[in-house]
RNA sequence: GUGGGCGUAGCUCAGCUGGUAGAGCACCCGGUUGUGGUCCGGGAUGUCGCGGGUUCGAGCCCCGUCGCUCACCCCA
């Protein structure tokens, strides 16, 4: 480590040649999700407090403990976003976007901070991809969600990870299922601790990684059989549906979900290769939080996908190369590399490569004082796919010699045609 | 907030039971006049995280501190 700063704890950077897996993920992402009809809604990463301790519930840990909340200038409390549903619903209310068509499709991307301490693929900022179809609820609408996120990891090349999903019901079944749970609960022996849990969210105690706790509640009443046939009905759909799509899921009658709002359907992807954070991605359906939030009374259903998350488990999966350092291998290349010698070439140079990047190549040229072997050894590394040298002998006849780096062949080019010659030798 | 592991060149790490630092990769230059990938030769690079202590002497021992990391809690 050098320099006096260092980036603040727990945050992730991307930078070349890992950047590009970053970007590539996030393309594929919004590919599946425009071409289901869902478009951009970019939001501010900063919101009024309020938004997210109402709308995702102050007894979540993410609201009580995890939240980067401050105050400007003008004595607000603002926060900065934990998550990204929230923020989705505040701005469809506020614009009326859903006076219109329904449902609403949009999707977003950017990060999301947690003061949490950090861990493998938990940070404190971090990013997420996620989409919100707003306005109907439909349980083919929730299959749709499910399946646009299943499309994009599959055309991400992922392999490794399970499609869990559940049915939280809706008021009624839960608030049935609650009595019995807590019945069972209370002749259980729990720590303090626990106790505060089950207080908060009973469901929550399904999420605990110790085996006295998991063996202790293995017969416990499951939310599942609690629900309204409508509910019930509702669920039945999803699965059909996913059936139909043949998207494999598993039933999973414990999972928890950390925000407050979620209702219905519930799902979550997790990946087998990652550590502790094994999500990469979840989201569920939510009846009441348009309206807690001022809106009208309407549903949504939605996920958020965790980019670093995808990004490791991708490189678990052995789908990036990480080889080395260099860019080599990776699919960056030039097309073209010009080598100036001399400061009159490298006035020619920067024109001529302006030249050739406007044609659409990409195109880079030597800059300082390298020697002609540095010059080509950096054309080398950098993987260009051609190479023009260009010295006092170019400039006086206007001609060069474009080689080709695979093999080694050179053409003769006139200079004034550069950007053509290098159409005809792509 | 709690617990474990670790902090040595840009990166990955070595450094034996304490004697004032090394390797590989990367980087730069060169191997005869203007052409890369292999090979060969040469070169630069570190307040050994920071502060204190023990010692004739500490990268190695002790204390503190900061940071990173993994796990718990929770989540993407």
């Amino acid at each position: 480590m050098s320099g006096d700063f260092q980036a603040p704890k727990g945050v992730s950077e991307y930078f070349p040649p890992r950047s590009g897996i970053f970007e590539k993920v996030v393309r594929k992402l919004e590919h599946v999700s425009l071409a289901a009809n869902y478009h951009l809604i970019e939001l501010p990463v900063f919101e009024d407090t309020e938004l997210f301790t109402r709308g995702v519930g102050e007894s979540t840990d993410v609201v009580s403990k995890e939240m980067y909340t401050f105050e400007d200038r003008g004595g607000r409390s603002l926060t900065l976003r934990p998550e990204g549903t929230a923020g989705v619903i505040r701005s469809i209310i506020e614009h009326g976007l859903d006076r219109g068509q329904l449902p609403v499709k949009l999707y977003y991307r950017g990060p999301f901070f947690r003061a949490e301490r950090p861990q493998a693929g938990r940070y404190r900022q971090f990013y997420q991809f996620g989409i919100e179809a707003v306005g109907l609820d439909d349980p083919f609408l929730d299959a749709e969600v499910i399946s646009i996120a299943y499309r994009g990891f599959s055309s991400l090349g992922l392999k490794n990870f399970e499609l869990q999903i559940t049915s939280l019901g809706d008021d009624e079944s839960r608030g049935k299922h609650r009595v019995e749970f807590l019945k069972f609960l209370s002749n259980l022996d729990l720590d303090g601790e626990t106790l505060d849990r089950v207080k908060k969210n009973p469901l929550r105690i399904f999420d605990d990684k110790r085996a006295e706790i998991q063996a202790k509640i293995k017969d416990a009443p499951v939310l599942l059989d609690f629900l309204t046939s409508d509910s019930s009905m509702k669920f039945e759909a999803v699965k059909g549906a996913l059936e139909e799509l043949e998207i494999p899921f598993v039933v999973n009658s414990r999972m928890v979900r950390g925000l407050d709002y979620y209702t219905g359907t519930a799902f979550e992807f997790v990946h087998k290769g990652l550590g502790a954070q094994a999500s990469i991605g979840g989201g569920g359906r939510y009846d009441g939080l348009m309206k807690t939030l001022g809106g009208q009374d309407l549903s949504g259903i939605g996920f958020g996908l965790g980019i670093d998350r995808i990004i490791l488990a991708l490189e678990t999966e052995g789908l990036v190369d990480t080889s080395n350092e260099n860019s080599k291998g990776v699919d960056e290349y030039l097309d073209l590399f010009i080598v100036p010698i001399g400061d009159s070439a490298k006035l020619r140079a920067i024109s001529l490569i302006e030249m050739v990047r406007k044609t659409g190549f990409v195109a880079d040229m030597g800059f300082g004082d390298r020697s002609l072997k540095g010059a080509m050894k950096a054309a080398d590394k950098l993987n260009a796919r051609h190479v023009l040298v260009l010295g006092d002998a170019e400039l006086q006849s206007g001609q060069g010699r474009l080689k080709r780096m695979a093999d080694g062949n050179e053409v003769s080019i006139t200079l004034d045609s550069l950007a053509a010659s290098l159409k005809n030798a792509v």
